[in-house]
RNA sequence: GGGCGAAUAGCUCAGUUGGGAGAGCGCUUCCCUUACAAGGAAGAUGUCGGGGGUUCGAGCCCCUCUUCGCCCACCA
């Protein structure tokens, strides 16, 4: 015994291991792909996190299932690139930066663009790699030499380049639309940015007098602000009651301006009093009917939410004020009819969640029509397959739908648009460098626009433009198009889809065949979790406690295809748990290794097959069994499948079975290296089978292991060895455990402590295979004498013994008096009702003569076996049970 | 309004060509047996959300209802 190994802790210590193999790792270079040839490749782009976050349990879990993927690959000998990167996050980052300066009482426009996209930059290099820092931590195996930032010198390039490109080609124009625009962020969003909550608000009737004065037309509105922006009043073609009005004027009141009357289709006779007041600036729906009947556009609420100068003598007034104020002057008027309590969703912003101000601007979009057609034939011929598969429903549903993309945005941080405009003729020109002259009339007064690209515009070039885009680098020859996308599913539109088609526009091919969406992660009470609600769970606080491979293991268990996970600490405390069994294990085994017996001795010491007993082709039998599950569950994304399968092998069979067999075997000169080998085996091809999911642990109980290689990384992934799947071994060691559980069981009930060995006779036609596992059974069951006898016990001497019948076989325990025979008859009664019962349902089925005849004949002769056994154990129990009353 | 998902042990969840209901945690009893008490052994626990249907046979397939969650659209 190596005295060395002796001195192992007990428990197994997380946190010296992860830094010291991590460390290792890196200076191996192991994470470090190169675009060599010779070798298959495997390659995804992670999704970029925001440089404004910190690492929360969705990207813990997003980035194991990468990490997990990659690990597995690399072992399998393919060239690995996880490519690892940040996203700018426009908004998002631009926000934070506010808010860091508002603490001086500053706004980004005291401190002007330049000043303050410097402080932006000082922001993003001080913060933005915590994230990063903290994906390390996990223990991802990215290539962090190829980290990439959305606002890189080269990925700059690349969005100004697919930018132009799509200028040139007419996909990109410019228009005036109502935009849903954040009076906070001071920029107009896309309607993806929107969320909805219901709101209680009130729904206001007011009356417009007609023009002539002969009457009134009533409107419902839930912002009478609005009204001062109203160019029209529209009712429903059908409506019988607005026949003879359409096309008189209305005088809408305070402004005292004439707005006509016009019949629209898209105005619901049913609703309110079906009549509906039309401010084309600041709402979508009468943006298009002022297009359809030519209606003046009159924006009354600015870019800040204040009322604009065109909202006459409220102008200068913030928008809900402008709103009471309103009301009040109606009602003074006698205009206002009836004030109703409504529930409505309202539009916030959700990025600040500011109630959104639709408002009519200026705004370059992205044609979708033409861009959307052959990303949605890529998902329904196959091209691009969505993990589950019901995701691609909704992706279609979407695509298929689809509305032109705005995708400037009226911030600072950002790609800023490459259009610059001439000031005499009006022309727009995109280009990739400052453009000084106009290519329509010469003119060099041209002045860029001041607005940047949406963020998802630039992030929608991923797969590509951190592989060199639009440079054709050896990288993007190797890695493009990329594996696989590993994502949330609450950005499949906003990035997925885009991702999509301008893989296709920009390299006419899709940028990956799969894309697996994971479970939403939510909390213990399945609330989702979230950093404002203050119902997240710290993954690093998770890593502090219980180390990295147990949050790693406690995610993957359970990243199952269903849409939600609940997540609670008492998980990882389990996996926990897991890690130091494994740990445990590992002792025991290096303990048994001595000198000889490691090293190269061990592979050479491999036994012929007839040296290996009964348990030792039972645990190989189930090891490659193993080895398949786990290959096939992390090719098809069901990890769960394969962790809790490792789990299962490890702690419920390797451990509880195999190594309590293997220590009366380790003390017979005969039998030792034979079991030496196969706990050596079945250990070190475990480590290698967890190890994409523990990396840490697996290393370090590798490494001290005898191995070939210098780190588990990049030793190769176990395959499966058909010709070791032994379904007789399995079924005979079934026979083994179920009789050492029945000894046990009997040991149980007459009280025996787990010291005191008893005595067992076992009545079985099986007598070899018994006999052969006698050591075995006798050790794992403490039994001192065993007698293993086709010869039943006569039924003068059965109350002699306690008993108990398993498939095959009986047990019998001498008990010498000690039987309260009346608890016993009690139990053996309780034990013949629950028989019956089955035999029963058993019996009931085999005469059912509809089953006998339509059921497979194979299931039909596992009923009469099942129907045999318990005929059997009945008689058995019943003769028992006369024994002892007697 | 449209769609998707979930409902299985006290809790969190597994359970695929339909064929004797499972795991972890928790609970009960016993045990520091030389790898492990973050452990071991033995045990209790279920109208598989309700109702109907298909089938010899349904947790699983079909219909329907209920509850919860999510997404999309509209919301004067």
């Amino acid at each position: 015994m190596s005295t060395e190994l002796e001195k192992l802790p007990k428990v197994y210590d997380p946190f010296q291991v992860e830094e010291k193999w991590y460390s290792f790792w890196l200076e191996q270079k192991y994470f470090h792909a190169e675009a060599e040839l010779g070798k298959p490749r495997y390659c995804i782009t992670i999704p970029p996190p925001n440089v404004t976050g910190s690492l929360h349990m969705g990207h813990a879990l997003c980035y194991t299932i990468h990490d997990v993927l990659g690990r597995w690959k690399r072992m399998k000998g393919f060239d690995v690139l996880i490519l690892p990167g940040t996203d700018h996050a426009g908004i998002a980052t631009q926000n934070k930066v506010e808010q860091q300066i508002a603490a001086d009482g500053l706004t980004r426009f005291d401190l002007g663009r330049e000043k303050f996209l410097e402080k932006v930059w000082e922001w993003k290099e001080h913060y933005g790699g915590t994230i990063i820092r903290q994906l390390k931590r996990l223990g991802c195996s990215f290539d962090w030499e190829r980290e990439r930032f959305t606002m890189d010198a080269g990925y700059a390039d690349a969005v100004v380049e697919a930018f132009v490109q799509m200028f040139n080609k007419g996909v990109i124009y410019r228009g005036a639309r109502v935009v849903n625009w954040c009076p906070r962020c001071h920029t107009g969003i896309s309607d993806l940015e929107v969320e909805y909550e219901e709101q209680h608000s009130h729904l206001w009737f007011i009356k417009y007098p007609l023009a002539d004065g002969s009457g009134f037309v009533e409107v419902a509105t839930t912002r009478p602000e609005t009204m001062l922006g109203d160019t029209a009043v529209a009712v429903s073609p059908e409506d019988q009651r607005y026949m003879g009005m359409v096309g008189k004027d209305i005088m809408l009141p305070i402004m005292e301006r004439p707005i006509p009357i016009v019949d629209d289709a898209h105005v619901d006779p049913e609703f309110g009093s079906g009549a509906v007041k039309v401010t084309p600036a600041h709402d979508p729906n009468d943006f298009e009917i002022g297009i359809r009947h030519n209606l003046a556009q009159i924006v009354v609420i600015g870019p800040d939410g204040v009322m604009t100068e065109e909202a006459g003598k409220f102008a200068g007034m913030d928008r809900f004020e402008a709103r009471k104020a309103v009301v009040k002057e109606l009602e003074e008027l006698g205009l206002l009819v009836k004030v109703d309590d409504y529930t409505h969703s309202v539009g916030t912003c959700s990025r600040c969640d500011t109630t959104i101000e639709p408002l009519l601007s200026e705004q370059w979009f992205v044609k979708m029509k033409e861009l959307a057609q052959p990303a949605i034939d890529a998902v329904k011929d196959g091209r691009v397959k969505f993990v589950p598969d019901r995701y691609s429903r909704i992706y279609l549903d979407w695509m298929e739908n689809i509305k032109d993309w705005c995708i400037s945005r009226q911030l600072w941080w950002g790609h800023r648009i490459p259009v610059w405009k001439c000031a005499d003729c009006g022309e727009f020109v995109a280009a990739k460098s400052a453009v000084e002259a106009c290519t329509k009339c010469g003119s060099k007064n041209m002045e860029q626009d001041p607005d940047v690209l949406d963020t998802w515009f630039s992030s929608a070039l991923w797969p590509f433009a951190t592989l060199g885009w639009p440079t054709k680098t050896p990288e993007l020859e190797a890695f493009y198009p990329t594996n696989v996308l590993i994502t949330a599913r609450d950005i499949i539109y906003l990035w997925v889809a885009r991702m999509i088609f301008q893989g296709l526009e920009f390299m006419g091919e899709v940028p990956y065949p799969d894309v697996y969406i994971y479970a939403t992660v939510l909390n213990e009470e399945g609330r989702r979790m979230s950093k404002s609600l203050g119902t997240g769970v710290d993954p690093l606080d998770l890593i502090e406690r219980f180390g990295s491979d147990a949050l790693r293991y406690a995610l993957i268990q359970q990243a199952g295809m269903g849409q939600d996970m609940r997540f609670s600490d008492s998980r990882v405390e389990n996996t926990r748990n897991f890690g130091n069994k494994i740990w445990n294990m590992s002792r025991f085994v290096m303990m048994n290794l001595e000198e000889g017996a490691g090293g190269q001795g061990l592979g050479a010491g491999k036994p012929e097959l007839d040296e290996l007993k009964l348990e030792d082709r039972w645990i190989l039998s189930r090891l490659n069994r193993v080895i398949k599950t786990v290959n096939d569950g992390f090719g098809n994304y069901d990890m769960d499948d394969a962790a809790r399968s490792l789990y299962e092998f490890l702690w419920s069979e390797f451990a509880d079975w195999y190594v309590e067999l293997a220590k009366p075997r380790l003390r017979d000169e005969s039998e030792r290296a034979t079991v030496q080998w196969v706990l050596w085996n079945v250990l070190e091809t475990s480590m290698r089978l967890l190890h994409p999911i523990m990396p840490f642990i697996t290393e370090e109980i590798w490494q001290a292991l005898p191995h070939q290689g210098e780190s588990i990384m990049v030793a190769p992934f176990p395959e499966t060895d058909e010709s070791m799947i032994s379904d007789a071994a399995e079924a005979e060691m079934n026979s083994v455990m179920e009789a050492i559980r029945t000894v046990r069981n009997l040991r149980s009930e007459v009280g025996a402590t787990p010291g005191k060995k008893v005595d067992a006779v076992i009545v079985t036609e099986m007598v070899e295979l018994f006999q052969a596992n006698a050591v075995g059974l006798r050790s794992l069951a403490r039994v001192e004498n065993l007698e293993v006898t086709k010869e039943n016990i006569p039924d003068t001497e059965k109350s002699q013994y306690l008993a108990s019948h398993g498939p095959g076989f009986d047990v019998y325990l001498p008990v010498a008096g000690l039987v309260d025979i009346e608890k016993e008859v009690a139990r053996i009664e309780s034990e013949l009702k629950t028989i019956e019962k089955d035999l029963a349902r058993c019996l009931g089925k085999l005469s059912n003569e509809q089953f006998t005849s339509k059921a497979p004949a194979e299931v039909i002769d596992k009923e009469r076996r099942i129907a045999a056994e318990l005929e059997d154990k009945k008689a058995k129990l019943e003769e028992r049970k006369k024994a002892l009353s007697s």
